[in-house]
Formats: C-alpha cells, sequence, structure tokens
RNA sequence: GGUUCCGUAGCUCAGUUGGAUAGAGCAACAGCCUUCUAAGCUGUGGGUCGCGCGUUCGAAUCGCGCCGGAAUCACCA
C-alpha cells in the first residue's frame, strides 16, 4: 500500500536531511481532513527535535524530498506542522482500473494453516430466541465473514445447552401442567411452546417462596427449601442418573426447542459447521476435574464438592462439580473447550457471550491453563453488550423481552408497508415482492444492531419503529439499487465500458477521487475489522461509501455526461462502489436488492 | 464493598495506538424531482466530549481523584 512506501520515504527523509535513524512507526500519517487539500498527512511534530527547526520548515523539506523521490506524489502543502500529501490523478486512476474488476479486491487468500473455532449462538433450550440472542448471532455471522475476508479458515460452532436446571424447570412445569400438549395440538412455535412453560414455573416458584417468605424464613431460605425447586433438582438428579422417563421427556421438549430454533435461524440467515450439545459434553469436563483433583491441581472439599482456587491468579475460588457430584456451567465448558481443541486443534478459540459473563471467561482461561491445557490462553471473548429497553435489562422470565421472530415479523411489515406507500413494489410478482420485503427489513434490523460497538450497551424502544432513511441498512441498499440500475442502463445504452482503457492523463474532479480514495480504504477497512472483531468498522465505512457515492451522483451526470472517456470513469467508479457495499454489507450478513 | 465496563448534540450512535475548527443519523426548520431510482441531495440551528487535577508543543482520547450508570463477585446458566 502507499501509506507503507510514504512512511519508509519520509524515514530516509529524516535520515539523509537530519541525519537521525526513526523507525518506522515513528511516522504518523492520517488521512487528509477533508476541508484541506490532499490524501494523506504526514505528522511532523515527532521530527522537529530532531530537525531543530520550526514544524513548517521541517515539513517543507521532508516534503521537498519526498516529491523528489515520489513519482506518485504530484504537489503537497504545509499547515502547521502538518505535511498534507497529494498523490497524482493519474495514481488514482490506476488504482481504479488495476482493481475495480477484481473480485478478491480487499480480500486475503486463505494464510492460515490452523482455523479458528468461532462459537456463537449458544441458545438454551427452555426458552425461544430475544433480542440479545439476535445480537450475538449477527455478531457471530458477521464476524466469521470478516475473519474468512482476512485469511482465515473458521469454524463456525453452537453450542446448546441443552441440560442443566433450566430446562428441568420447564420439564417439570409441563409435567405438572402441560396436559400434553405439543407444538402441533396449539399450533405454537415449538421454542415458544417451551418458553411458555419456563415462565409458568417461575410465575408458581415465586409465589411457593412468598408463602414461605410470609412464614418467616429469609428469601434465601424459601429459594432453596420451595418445593418446585426442589423438585426440579430432583428432575436434573435423575437426568445425570439416565433415568428412563425423564430423559424421554426432555428429548421431546428439546426436540420442539430445535425444530423452533431452525426456523429463526434460517430467517435471520445464520448457520453452523458443527453443533455440539453439553449434554454430550459435560462428562468430558467432568472427566478433566476429576483428574485435576488427582493431579492435585484442584481441591476437594469435605462436603465433596471440588474447586479450583484461584487465589493466586488474582481471583478467587471457583466450584467445579458441586456436593452432590453434578455438574456446574463451567464444568461443562471445560469439557466443549477440550473437544473443540481435539476436534480441530484451532489457533485460537473465540466465544462470542455476552459481558456478562467477564468473569466466566477469565476463570474458564485459568482454570484451563491449570489443569495443563495451554490453549486456555488462546480464547477470545468476544464480549458484547447488552441491548436494553427504555424501562431496564430484558428477563425472559419477567417477559419482558423482545421476541426474536416477532420482531423480525414486524420489519417485515414495516418493510412492505414503506415499499407500497412508495409505489415500489406495483412492478414486482408477489415472490420477488417478499424476497424484497424481507431482503429490506432484515437489513434495517441488522445494520442497526451490527453499526454499534460491539462490545457498548445498546439501546432498543419497541415503540420506536427502526428507520429505514439516513445511518441505515435499506440507505445503503437504495444506494446499491441505484447503482445496478445506472449500470443496466448503461448496457442497454450499448456502452462498452467495461473493457474501456481510461488515458492516464485525464483529471479527477474533488468528487471523483474522493469516491475512489473511499473505496481504496476498504482494504484498511478490512483488515481492522479483523483486528478488532468488529463489524461496526465495517457498517461505519460501508454507511460513509454509500453516503459518498449519493452525493457524486446527485452531482455528475454519467449517462448523460458528454465525454465518453468521462461516462467510461464514471462507470467505472459506480461499479466498483456497488460491488463494494455487496460486499461490505456481506459481511455483515445483509443482502443487497437490484431494484428497490 | 471488591473487580470490570460505560458517560460525546433533545434522542440513537461515530470519532479513543494523543493531532488541525469534535462528526453522522433521527427529530425541528428552509430549499432541490420536465434530467441516470427523492428510501436521495443541499443548507440552518443544536456541544462545558460527566466534573476536577495532572502529563504533553497538542487531550474527547493517556494518568489520578470524584460524580452518575451497568455488569459481575452463586453448589444459576
Amino acid at each position: 500500500m502507499i501509506e507503507t512506501r510514504i512512511s519508509e520515504l519520509t524515514c530516509r527523509a529524516v535520515k539523509e536531511l537530519f541525519g537521525h535513524e526513526v523507525p518506522l512507526s515513528a511516522v504518523g500519517i492520517e488521512k487528509t481532513r477533508k476541508e484541506i487539500t490532499g490524501d494523506f498527512t504526514i505528522l511532523v511534530f515527532p521530527f522537529v527535535k530532531i530537525s531543530r527547526k520550526s514544524p513548517e520548515a521541517t515539513a517543507a523539506e521532508i516534503g521537498t524530498f519526498l516529491q523528489q523521490h515520489m513519482p506518485e506524489l504530484s504537489s503537497f502543502n504545509v499547515i502547521k506542522g502538518f505535511l498534507n500529501l497529494v498523490l497524482s490523478d493519474r495514481y488514482w486512476l490506476k488504482f481504479l482500473e488495476k482493481n475495480s474488476n477484481n473480485a478478491d479486491f480487499g480480500f486475503h487468500k486463505q494464510r492460515h494453516e490452523r482455523p479458528v473455532v468461532l462459537e456463537y449462538s449458544s441458545p438454551n433450550t427452555n426458552k425461544p430466541l430475544h433480542l440479545g440472542h439476535i445480537r450475538n448471532n449477527l455478531l457471530g455471522f458477521s464476524l466469521a465473514e470478516i475473519l474468512k475476508a482476512n485469511g482465515h479458515k473458521v469454524v463456525k460452532v453452537n453450542l446448546v445447552n441443552d441440560r442443566g436446571i433450566h430446562i428441568c424447570k420447564s420439564m417439570l412445569a409441563y409435567m405438572k401442567w402441560g396436559n400434553g400438549e405439543t407444538p402441533a395440538s396449539t399450533g405454537l412455535k415449538g421454542d415458544h411452546l417451551i418458553g411458555k412453560y419456563y415462565v409458568l414455573f417461575d410465575k408458581n416458584y415465586k409465589a411457593e417462596m412468598h408463602g414461605l417468605i410470609e412464614k418467616g424464613l429469609t428469601e434465601e431460605e424459601a429459594g432453596r427449601q420451595a418445593p418446585l425447586i426442589v423438585e426440579a433438582q430432583e428432575i436434573l438428579r435423575k437426568w445425570e442418573a439416565k433415568d428412563h422417563e425423564t430423559v424421554s421427556l426432555w428429548k421431546l421438549m428439546n426436540g420442539w426447542a430445535y425444530e423452533g430454533f431452525d426456523v429463526t435461524y434460517r430467517r435471520l440467515g445464520v448457520d453452523f459447521d458443527h453443533i455440539y450439545y453439553e449434554s454430550e459434553t459435560y462428562l468430558l469436563g467432568k472427566k478433566l476435574v476429576l483428574q485435576g483433583v488427582d493431579s492435585g491441581e484442584l481441591v476437594r472439599k469435605e462436603d465433596g464438592s471440588i474447586w479450583a482456587d484461584l487465589r493466586e491468579e488474582g481471583l478467587d475460588e471457583k466450584l467445579l462439580l458441586r456436593s452432590d457430584g453434578t455438574s456446574v456451567y463451567m464444568t461443562q465448558d471445560l469439557g466443549t473447550a477440550r473437544l473443540r481443541y481435539d476436534d480441530y486443534h484451532p489457533s485460537s478459540m473465540i466465544y462470542v457471550v455476552g459481558n456478562e459473563q467477564n468473569y466466566h471467561f477469565d476463570v474458564l482461561k485459568k482454570v484451563l491453563v491449570k489443569l495443563g491445557l495451554e490453549y486456555g490462553s488462546d480464547i477470545h471473548h468476544l464480549s458484547y453488550g447488552m441491548v436494553e429497553l427504555p424501562e431496564g435489562k430484558m428477563k425472559s422470565r419477567e417477559g419482558t423481552v423482545v421476541d426474536a421472530d416477532d420482531l423480525m415479523d414486524e420489519m417485515f411489515r414495516t418493510a412492505e408497508e414503506t415499499t407500497r406507500e412508495l409505489g415500489k413494489a406495483n412492478e414486482l410478482s408477489a415472490p420477488d415482492a417478499e424476497q424484497l420485503f424481507s431482503t429490506i427489513g432484515l437489513g434495517a434490523l441488522k445494520y442497526f444492531i451490527l453499526k454499534v460497538d460491539p462490545k457498548k450497551n445498546m439501546m432498543f424502544d419497541p415503540k420506536e419503529s427502526i428507520d429505514f432513511n439516513g445511518n441505515t441498512g435499506p440507505f445503503i441498499q437504495y444506494t446499491y439499487a441505484r447503482i445496478r440500475s445506472l449500470l443496466a442502463r448503461a448496457n442497454a445504452a450499448g456502452h462498452f465500458w467495461e473493457d474501456a482503457e481510461i488515458d492516464r492523463g485525464l483529471p479527477l474532479l474533488p468528487l471523483e477521487k474522493e469516491t475512489i480514495r473511499r473505496l481504496y480504504q476498504f482494504q484498511e477497512t478490512v483488515q481492522q475489522a479483523g483486528e478488532e472483531f468488529s463489524p461496526a468498522i465495517i457498517s461505519n465505512y460501508v454507511y460513509d461509501l454509500a453516503k459518498g457515492f449519493n452525493g457524486f451522483y446527485q452531482e455528475l451526470p454519467v449517462l448523460k455526461e458528454e465525454e465518453k472517456q468521462k461516462i467510461y470513469l464514471r462507470l467505472m467508479i459506480s461499479k466498483f462502489t456497488g460491488d463494494i457495499i455487496a460486499k461490505s454489507m456481506a459481511m455483515l450478513g445483509i443482502r443487497v436488492p437490484e431494484r428497490m
């Protein structure tokens, strides 16, 4: 990239002009601010001590040196301590011509031997997916695409939390009050049917606790002694003991949950290469823990419970097996980490999990290392923030959640309504129209979520529908559709622009150059998103690109331009922009329509 | 209470490996469709970057202290 050449030459300039070696990293290069003439700006402040001249004089000397050694540099100017470089139109035209038809532009060919294992989604089978899970799924899917674009082989895995006390609660409620209901008999999606019983359990459990507290128990005692929770724990023990009846109800209800999840996943457009089930891995975790006791890394207390002592590592003691021998969340995660490592020998394992579990992952890494499994330190937790409602956090048990299926329905309806109001569905067949509404509705939802920095909490107000104007998915999709339409017209008009040679001496207008420069930035954007695990970086880039293109499109005629060379140039810029919009959106898991 | 994260325009968010006058969108107001898709474009108003001190030629960005919010510290997951 040209920045590297600028850096190297700047180092040479400092050495030859001022007699000092400076490392490449000492050269600060940034994009020139838009009010100022230039493409790149070098900060010369770090060199004034060496040059013992004013910032202006230092900048001027370096600028002169660069101009003598860099043919691509057409001019420079100095403002305060900022050396602004103007690259030649010839350079940008060459860049455009070389890359506008390169399908791999900005992407790296696979360049890493060992894969990255990326876990995301990881639902519990006791309740349907909600908006928080949507954020998780979108981040996971997008991150996989971003890592692939950066040359990684990615194995997407889902770890289904299909066992544990939570599913026992739904099972118990169903046994008591279910009357043999099924998804078929109720018309409810399987995961929603199960969620109904989870809520029912909680309602009755709360009532029991209330009664006990009135009898004088503390809240903690009541929470432990309420008959329903005691029964649920009994079911968990029976399940671990492979009690036939318990296991078959468990299979039945989990099956319903999976059918429901599959529908939601398909609609959301996410998928997995491998699905792990905790029921199949928790025993491995248990085994690892018991081995840890034998080797003396873990401790068994008098009541039989097993703990990891992490006080020397700056954390606390952590329970790994209960006194009754059943396993906890951490136990299973140890097992799945081991299994996943043995399955793929990845260079790293990434977990897309909410930031409420930051502590859990600190512990997980340290316990793995303590057990001699060094890859524990290659675990990255992509810790994302909560989705909050105006009234606070979503809680499944209290029914204050934005359901994933409902939300997607609503997005579809809003997309349909808006599209019809604008009269843009008139010429479409029914299936094409449906497809378009889904593309736009999901595009709006996905962009809304992914444009926010993953690590930050974000706000969603169900009363305000997600916008289709401004900094939104549909805005970007619309820009793409406009470009496609323009190109179709160009072809219809018989312009053979794709094979056209553009005169390298053609002068560029500011809007043309700005757009080309934004396209150039795609490369570093992809790289940065990969380094920071951040779809938001792609989102912000593609918005900026689309926004800029709309200005270009508004101000400059393309097909109505008189000079053939200019027509070809602008078509080439348009086509390249369309391709980069599509590639960026694909990295976000968002489709782009040919018309809208 | 300990630990971690967050606080930028009325609202939702960018910008944070220290760089020039802190940016978008929404909302409000004013313009632009006989011309390649107006889900668009242009303009106006809107800021003590939570507060204070410090480091620096230069701080929204780094350090310390406060204030406010969130998460977590379970024999829950």
